[in-house]
DNA sequence: ATTATTAATGCAAACTATTTGCGTTTGCAT
DNA sequence: ATGCAAACGCAAATAGTTTGCATTAATAAT
């Protein structure tokens, strides 16, 4: 089973709600945050505290399995399973819906960024929002 | 006064408060969050309610005298005075030393994107970090 | 397989940032 | 000068997240 090789080699324990929240961040295809996790856990019999779920994104997010993600627009995090191949998304601020935008338009720019001034530029968050064709009308 | 015509022109009350937050965000040149506001106008021997200065800034951000600006690494909400020209921020992970990037490598991607996507796209986050040149070594 | 060690979990409480309701004050049009 | 709506202060509520500590479970060593 592959899950477990995951965070085995990443010297994480193998623990049923682990396994549990990565089934639930491999199943859905955006991103997640914490409370829809538990709730998703809940609904398939899996009993699990709020802060074991911010706990264990934590550790995931801080060895790669997980990526956050955060949109300017909500004050919570999200998280997504870190498939490679790194992506944002566009975003409706009325129903919420979004899209995935694949190829990132800012690879090669934050490597001529990082010459030009020196930094070590370790990653860059782009949320870009508006009006989803459905909800331009009733703003 | 430029300070009040703008205020006005957006029918918006001209008061104390208000002015004392304007030229606070016009002295300092990064985007400062809500609480420094307050600190700093308190220096100043303006006394001000920490939610008078939330709706403040709501209330003229809505009406676009100031911009809202989000950085991933922080829950914090900053704002910055809404000088014509949109940029960007670049930060440091450990001593969060702010870089101005200027020019916007988005606003063409942005414009091509709301084709396609048939969405009405209003704007957009980008927030790039990593490490500044000083704290590069001690990670 | 059993045991010892250490990480993971649950629970309650704390914390941080932000919002809200409501009574009072102030700016501004008349 | 006066009246009305907007702005403000204050206290309490809320949302999201974090933490301390006792208990449980996973893995390595025996």
């Amino acid at each position: 089973m592959e899950i477990k090789d995951v965070l085995k080699n990443k010297g994480l324990k193998i623990t049923k709600k682990r396994i549990g929240i990565l089934k639930v961040l491999d199943m859905v295809e955006y991103p997640v945050d914490v409370l829809e996790i538990k709730d998703k856990l809940n609904d398939n019999d899996i009993e699990i505290n709020l802060s074991t779920v911010y706990r264990a994104l934590e550790d995931m997010a801080e060895v790669g399995i997980v990526n956050r993600v955060n949109f300017s627009s909500d004050t919570r995090v999200f998280y997504e399973l870190n498939r490679n191949g790194h992506h944002h998304y566009l975003h409706c601020l009325k129903c919420k819906a979004l899209v995935i935008i694949d190829g990132c338009p800012l690879d090669d720019y934050q490597e001529d960024l990082a010459k030009k001034t020196k930094y070590d530029l370790t990653g860059h968050n782009l949320d870009i929002y508006g009006y989803c064709p459905k909800c331009q009308d009733k703003k």
